[in-house]
DNA sequence: GCATATAGCACTAAATCGGTACTATATCAA
DNA sequence: TTGATATAGTACCGATTTAGTGCTATATGC
């Protein structure tokens, strides 16, 4: 979001500050997929049979995973992907950040370590910076604390919709092949 | 997001499932504004030159939401707007969807009160279901626990970057005009 | 009755997204 | 060495969506 940062005379690069489009939802399939699988590589044509994501699609959101560090590509004749980190290391924020590009609630808090040093010019007439920053920040919390792991943790049981409310169950640790390379 | 619930061989409708984008910005500063407002209504005039949001594109926002029942607008020569309710009862949930349509986290979740009689075609290979529906749930509760008194609330001291977090500091009250009508 | 305000459309230009295609490179096996 | 198969990278196009504009109707106050 920009909140009112970007009513500058200088025209905004940036439009979109949050999205979960159709990309993010078959990377998260995508991801679920490998996160279920415990060992070995899965191919993209695997994948896509499996998921029933179309191939073309997937192979492109899968390179960009790759290139995110998040998934890990192997080449080859025998090649597929995997994991790059356990799939409780794996968030919606990086998610989303990979996918659909970093994740802005207000401009001001964008760029860089040093983005302090370079607010908005309108904070003046800005009043309500401080708080949106605030808002930010619960926003990428939250979005943090959503892993792989939760969307793979299958109930199996209680196939209906009474409102079971397990939130607190531990996670449980997807077994996961050692991260060499 | 549609998690798996899209690859049927029915075209989706829905392809964005949530988005923050330039008008739900407009739309905080609007609101941000009115609230601040302590009596009175404001005109989309008055309003423009004050948060320095385009007219035009201002006028169609605050169209918006006074049909969502945010905003009232009163005719007139002396017309304009005011708050519908307490900042504290408007939250970025009801905003986000005002202005952008409904949010879906799982596509499953979305249409009425007798969705669940209705789930995903693909419910026998979309594995993830079940959790995808959690964290519907959880990202709902989180936009729903954002309020526009939130935003509203002006620290006015430490404008500099430590990190005070207030988090636990209780809303003020802003004071709001009578709701009749 | 006139000025001014919101209400509700319908419309256009530009940006974005979903999807495709092509080339380069790495790995394995015959 | 050669061929098959896999990922890596990038450029491209059509369809959708978004930001922004314009017009007409209606309500209110002087």
């Amino acid at each position: 979001m920009l909140i009112g940062c970007g009513l500058s005379a200088v025209p905004v690069r940036v439009n979109k500050m949050l999205a979960l489009t159709k990309k993010t939802d078959y990377a998260l399939i995508a991801l679920s997929y490998l996160a279920k699988r415990v060992e070995g590589v899965m191919s993209a044509r695997e994948l896509a049979t499996a998921s029933r994501v179309p191939l073309p699609i997937l192979t492109n959101i899968l390179k960009a995973l790759a290139r995110a560090g998040m998934v890990v590509g192997e080449r080859g004749s025998a090649g597929g992907y995997c994991l790059a980190k356990p799939a409780e290391s794996i968030s919606l924020h990086e998610l989303i950040t990979a996918i659909e590009g970093p994740v802005h609630f207000v401009q001001c808090v964008s760029a860089g370590p040093d983005a302090h040093r370079n607010p908005c010019e309108l904070q003046s007439c800005c009043s309500i910076r401080q708080p949106a920053h605030r808002i930010h920040d619960r926003l990428k919390e939250f979005l943090e604390s959503v892993t792989l792991a939760e969307l793979v943790d299958d109930p199996t049981v209680s196939v209906g919709l009474h409102l079971v409310h397990r939130e607190p169950v531990p996670l449980r640790q997807t077994p996961v092949r050692e991260f060499v390379r």
